[in-house]
DNA sequence: TCTGGGGTCCTAGGACCC
DNA sequence: TCTGGGGTCCTAGGACCC
């Protein structure tokens, strides 16, 4: 067997440029060499550019912007609604394009991914395996990307935003010392805002002096995440690419920012009841069911809380998801106005992977889990719910509908 | 007239159990 | 009558990324 752990790895990391803009470009070739910014409802007051071309970047437009803002530095940028079918269909595209290469890739988000090309030496070179794939996503769809080459995640991903657009990087152990350490600390993967500032008080301003920096002093400031911040500048990453990793999907969630700050209930409730249908419609579309509940509320002042609430079993379905989240809000609203309300559903399990600990926590002995279902579903119709909706506190105002009514599923459940 | 929406991972305190 | 230490679960919030 060989040795994960000591074996050299050749990894890319695919940065696709400015994606959206990029594949509205290919979709319709007039609007290439022109300013273009992919944003949110530029009626809404809240519309924000998510992504722009090279031509709006260099007139200073930048992501997160606001459309006016973007609007006065560049008077002729041409906003498009982002078209997510489109990225999507795009997305799949590519990732197909690297699976043909080899089995081991991780998407991480629409447009980037990382691929493990240790093993596809047939193939070529890594250089020449990363130029033919370039070109042929520049060929058969229209889109530019940049890839980085290195022996791990992290120096691949620093590595592919070195040259844009359409670079290939390659980054070596050897070659950190001229092209890692020289960088800013902001500029590394991992560093956000906050961690810069601290870091900056302690007199790191390079990625180099994070590498030569004291390990106490960076768990002091930043926790666990300090020793692994300064590994990573070192060059250090033994993280697989892990195809799997898409799969295990932790939390679904939808939130939105109202037209306007309201107290009006009934704007509220309707706001809930479209939250809970989106995350009930994508839970759906995954086959698959969560045990806990999250509400999150964002003021008129921006301060933000979330609750949540753990459930003793899996839900699914919008009705339940609202009951929960309705509660929630009812309970901890503080009747300010509010921006923003989002409802999450956390830990997600795909229903395949349920059916084992379904069997475990049923009380009976089930002959086998079709059954099961069967039994649920059938209790679902009658009850016009799920049965399996159960809350755990002990507190008496809320056990109305619940204990009664799981109690009447086990009376029916044990004939 | 500021700052959207989708996520992941980590931390810290309290409850509870042994 | 006094009271250690470890482990797990739950909840809330922070930081970061695209």
């Amino acid at each position: 067997m060989t040795n994960q752990a000591t074996k050299r790895r050749v990894i890319f990391h695919i940065d696709m440029n400015c994606f959206y803009a990029s594949v509205e470009m290919a979709y319709n070739p007039k609007l290439k060499g022109r300013p273009v910014a992919i944003a949110g409802n530029p009626e809404e007051r809240r519309g924000i550019v998510v992504t722009s071309s090279y031509e709006a970047r260099a007139k200073g437009v930048k992501t997160t912007m606001n459309l006016w803002e973007a609007k006065k530095l560049c008077p002729e940028l041409i906003v498009l609604r982002p078209n997510f079918e489109r990225y999507r269909t795009a997305s799949r595209e590519i990732f197909k394009m690297l699976s043909e290469i080899t089995p081991f890739v991780q998407p991480v988000s629409i447009d980037e991914g990382y691929m493990d090309v240790t093993e596809s030496k047939g193939m070529g070179t890594p250089l020449d395996i990363a130029a033919n794939l370039q070109k042929r996503i520049a060929r058969e769809l229209d889109l530019p990307c940049s890839i980085g080459i290195a022996p791990n995640k992290f120096l691949a991903k620093m590595a592919s935003d070195m040259k844009k657009p359409m670079g290939i990087t390659v980054l070596r152990k050897r070659e950190m010392p001229s092209m890692l350490w020289p960088l800013p600390i902001e500029e590394m993967y991992g560093v956000g805002g906050k961690t810069a500032t601290k870091l900056k008080g302690i007199g790191i301003e390079t990625i180099g002096d994070l590498a030569r920096g004291n390990v106490y002093e960076l768990k002091q400031i930043l926790g666990i995440n300090g020793e692994r911040l300064k590994n990573r500048a070192n060059g250090v990453d033994q993280r697989p690419v892990d195809p799997d990793a898409v799969y295990e999907f932790k939390s679904i969630g939808n939130s939105k920012t109202l037209p306007q700050d309201t107290t009006d209930e009934t704007e509220i409730r309707a706001l809930m009841h479209y939250l809970a249908e989106n995350v009930a419609r994508r839970l759906k579309r995954k086959q698959a069911v969560g045990r806990s509940i999250q509400v999150m509320i964002r003021y008129h002042d921006r301060k933000t809380i979330t609750r949540s609430k753990k459930l003793r079993n899996y839900i699914e379905s919008k009705e339940d998801i609202l009951i929960i989240a309705n509660e929630l809000l009812q309970k901890h609203w503080n009747l300010e106005p509010i921006r923003l309300l989002g409802i999450t559903v956390q830990d997600v399990e795909e229903k395949q992977n349920i059916a084992q600990q379904l069997d475990l926590f049923s009380y009976e002995k089930v002959a086998g889990k079709e059954k099961l279902y069967k039994t649920i579903n059938e209790l679902s119709e009658k009850y016009g719910k799920n049965p399996f909706i159960s809350w755990n506190t002990t507190n008496t105002d809320n056990q109305s509908p619940s204990t009664s009514f799981q109690k009447d599923f086990l009376d029916d459940f044990k004939r």
